[in-house]
DNA sequence: ATGTGTGAACAAATTCACAGCG
DNA sequence: CGCTGTGAATTTGTTCACACAT
């Protein structure tokens, strides 16, 4: 599937989508939002320097990512802020519109349902489903919460792609299960548990664990390395799970090798 | 991962955390679940190739993985559950309890508040603030919101670590700002802005439209892959957003083959 | 001049494949 | 044997540095 050579000859690979790197795709969200947000502050012209500062990343790496899509920037000027929109937004799909439905309106699908940033990347809500008969037709956010089988209209009928599941850990299996049967592609997932899909399914996830728990092993690093000594707590939680080595201090972990 | 300069010597924390690819920290905290999932449907051992398999990677990835932490698999059988989770849970720092204080008690401040999906990977929120008086005073989740300016003496007098911004965009990075000067060394963040943050400050974002721009672009490639003609609707958010081709119209897109 | 676009060098992460241990 | 742990090979991503278009 690799053919490294040959490529600069040729135009535009097709729709200029063709091998564009996740690593690249998962950046092109955050330059459009930066983009845009430039565009309304009336800037017209950007060098990659001073668009890389502003999304974090460095200047290679942008010039690089944006020459994947064929890029049009102008050599000893900069990037036309307009022009990079419109091309970003069309890789992306924003010339589209991608039909979402949110599974699960607890507080965590209310506040999703009601969070007004999706427009900007191409994504609209379209519809709310629960399985709760006490929650279905209840309005919310404008939207009226529809019983958990109309899914498979949804997906007939509107044409939803994405779904977005909002429900707890225990049902979010079978909730998974259930669009995907319904034939949708796309699964973007807020349950803190892994999910499996069938080959052809999409599926990202969003946890807000994973990421605390991200955070406070740097934090707990940063704390080592200061030579610091925490403040240690052990909550029942954890020591239900079994953690907490013996001694609940367990400073002297085995440096094997 | 933001280190400019070629790895002068690094001070190594004396435990077992020592150079810890960032990819394999971010995974750490899904074993972790998944193995606490396990130990509480009474499995006691488990092979890396069905740890992998629930975990959703490769079981060569998942032994590597394991094996930074200076693993205790036994060759042959498999690795003890219980014994992997204290020791995986004790590298994510879950022996103490990293405390957060969520800013921003809006919709999504709330569902966060009352998510209990934290206490497993040793985080706690015990604090809410709001800079918004009519919402200070208010109880959510067994907790009372107080005035953003408590964030100084959050961080002093009860440790806290970490924060999650809940805000809207517009306040951002203001608010950022606020908790950093307070002492804050971790941010976690849900605004769909990109902040700057001094060096020395962990920074992670959580975007909603990010995640949906990616799954779209994938959706968008395999709609295109399949021949097949898209529904197209050109939202007026979009229109304004000066996506969608010169003319408005772009509805031909060079769909190839 | 100036700053893009890109090959080539480098670094990180994944995957392979098998030695070695229980 | 079976399965972990790990060097070596491979793939993937990042950074450098400079030719070249404007």
């Amino acid at each position: 599937m690799t053919d490294p050579h040959p490529a600069p000859p040729l135009r535009a690979p097709r729709d200029g989508t063709r091998g564009v790197p996740d690593a690249t795709v998962a950046r092109l969200p955050v330059y459009l939002r930066v983009l845009t947000g430039l565009g309304e502050r009336g800037v017209t012209t950007v060098s990659s320097e001073e668009l890389a500062l502003a999304a974090g990343v460095g200047s290679a790496t942008l010039r690089k990512d944006l020459s994947h899509l064929g890029s049009y920037g102008v050599r000893g000027v900069g990037y036309d802020v307009g022009h990079l929109v419109q091309h970003v937004g069309r890789c992306l799909g924003l010339a589209e519109e991608w039909r979402v439905v949110i599974v699960g309106i607890g507080s965590l699908g209310h506040a999703l349902a009601n969070y007004g940033g999706f427009a900007p990347l191409g994504t609209r809500v379209v519809a709310l489903v629960d399985s709760d008969p006490s929650v279905v037709g209840e309005q919310v956010a404008g939207l009226e919460v529809q019983p958990a089988e109309r899914i498979v209209r949804l997906v007939s009928e509107l044409g939803v792609r994405i779904a977005v599941l909002a429900v707890p850990a225990a049902s979010a299996q079978a909730a998974c299960d259930a669009v995907v049967a319904a034939g949708i592609t796309s699964v973007l997932s807020f349950a803190p548990v892994e999910l499996q899909v069938p080959a052809g399914v999409e599926l990202r996830r969003v946890d807000l664990s994973t990421e605390l728990g991200i955070l406070a092993f740097r934090e707990r690093r940063r704390a080592a390395a200061d030579g610091e000594e925490p403040v240690v707590v052990l909550p029942e939680t954890l020591v239900a799970a079994g953690v907490g080595g013996r001694g609940a201090r367990g400073v002297h972990a085995e440096v094997a090798r």
